[in-house]
DNA sequence: TGTACATCAGTGAACGCGCGTTCACTGATGTAC
DNA sequence: TGTACATCAGTGAACGCGCGTTCACTGATGTAC
């Protein structure tokens, strides 16, 4: 019981020492080594459970495409223009709180598409939740019945861009970010914050 | 003169050979060892022009900016309002065109924050091209007069997000992107496309 | 114009590092009878 | 209930790799007189 041999949990803890480090010193120091070394357990253990470094990676990325969806999901607003705005928030909120994890998530670089179907289908998943609350805002007649492709992607671009921009620190006004969030996810809304509420169908 | 020794050119060659294996590889791969491999020099070499890998890096990214800023100080359009569309359109295409390029000036894990000034103003110099215009877009009574700050932070959002989703393969309908590059700028405005000819003062 | 010499920009060998991964192994566990 | 044995999940040593960087050096260049 004393000895380290047969661990029982190592996948579980694996997972979980390699998103404490992902989230302490980003995807870079995410090594099959370091992780051994969090775990006191030789490298070579890990390879029981995970095929190699990269899956290791992809497996990650999973988790926190699962996650977002997870808190996109959680957001409940009664009219489907707030709904939207909130899932906007949501997104923001999620990358901020974990940028390296974000990173990884979209870097593009780590992880070339194609090569982990897991992570595709998980990215849709989460992709999917911000897809459905643009279709129900434009089926509730807002956003003036723009083509749904095009206001998707620039909904997506949007708040993919400002968690980005913020989590790299290349907004100038980075301390005022939470009121800001909320400012930029409205001004993709019709005639923008200030006239909201006195021009909507 | 047939001898390598006192090459003459050395820095020029290595900033334009590192750009090259910047584009066709990734950031990861520029490497001095590879870097002295493909310009046919010993590594230590480029300790006469370079402090470390670090510096060499700052100063590709700096040149990026500066080519970003000379690009879109090339647009010109009468319209203040065609003029901030055809800004971030050139924003775009800039990352499209140099995807390594952009990823490491903008990743944020390979370069500091702070660490490079000559970095920071670059990125200012860069940024200060579309604040203007969207200043300019206001003075001309466009954008319904919303606050500056977050309408720049909202447009810088839109086009980094778009420019990064595009080049990381993230968007579903990528093959149309330039069309969709166009519509995507343009939602920002007062009312979408739709109607951007009829109700703006 | 020629020469002594300082300086500059390379070379070649070597350092230590941490990494991913493979290999033969061994101790712990669970199962069939 | 006890025992033989297969299987599972670790260990420890080692491999080869490419990297950044330092060092003492040397050949080429330019300048002062």
């Amino acid at each position: 019981m004393t000895s380290t041999y047969h661990h029982g949990d190592l996948y579980r803890q694996a997972l979980e020492q390699a998103q404490a480090l992902l989230h302490e010193e980003g995807a870079a120091a995410v090594t099959l080594r370091a992780l051994a070394r969090r775990l006191q357990v030789t490298a070579p253990a890990l390879y029981r459970h995970f095929r190699n470094r990269d899956s290791l990676l992809a497996a990650l990325a999973v988790h926190g495409f699962r996650e977002l969806r997870r808190q996109l999901l959680a957001v409940r607003r009664d009219d489907a223009l707030e709904q939207l705005t909130g899932i906007g928030q949501a997104y923001i909120a999620f990358a901020q709180a974990r940028p390296n994890l974000y990173r990884l998530m979209f870097g593009g670089q780590l992880l070339p598409r194609g090569a982990h179907p897991d992570l595709d289908a998980a990215g849709l998943g989460a992709f999917a939740v911000l897809q459905q609350s643009i279709d129900d805002a434009l089926a509730a007649g807002y956003l003036n019945g723009q083509p749904a492709g095009p206001l998707t992607a620039a909904a997506w671009s949007l708040v993919h861009g400002f968690a980005e921009l913020t989590i790299d620190g290349h907004l100038p006004d980075e301390q005022q970010a939470p009121g800001l969030a909320a400012l930029v996810t409205r001004l993709l809304l019709p005639g923008g914050p200030s006239s909201r509420d006195n021009n909507n169908p």
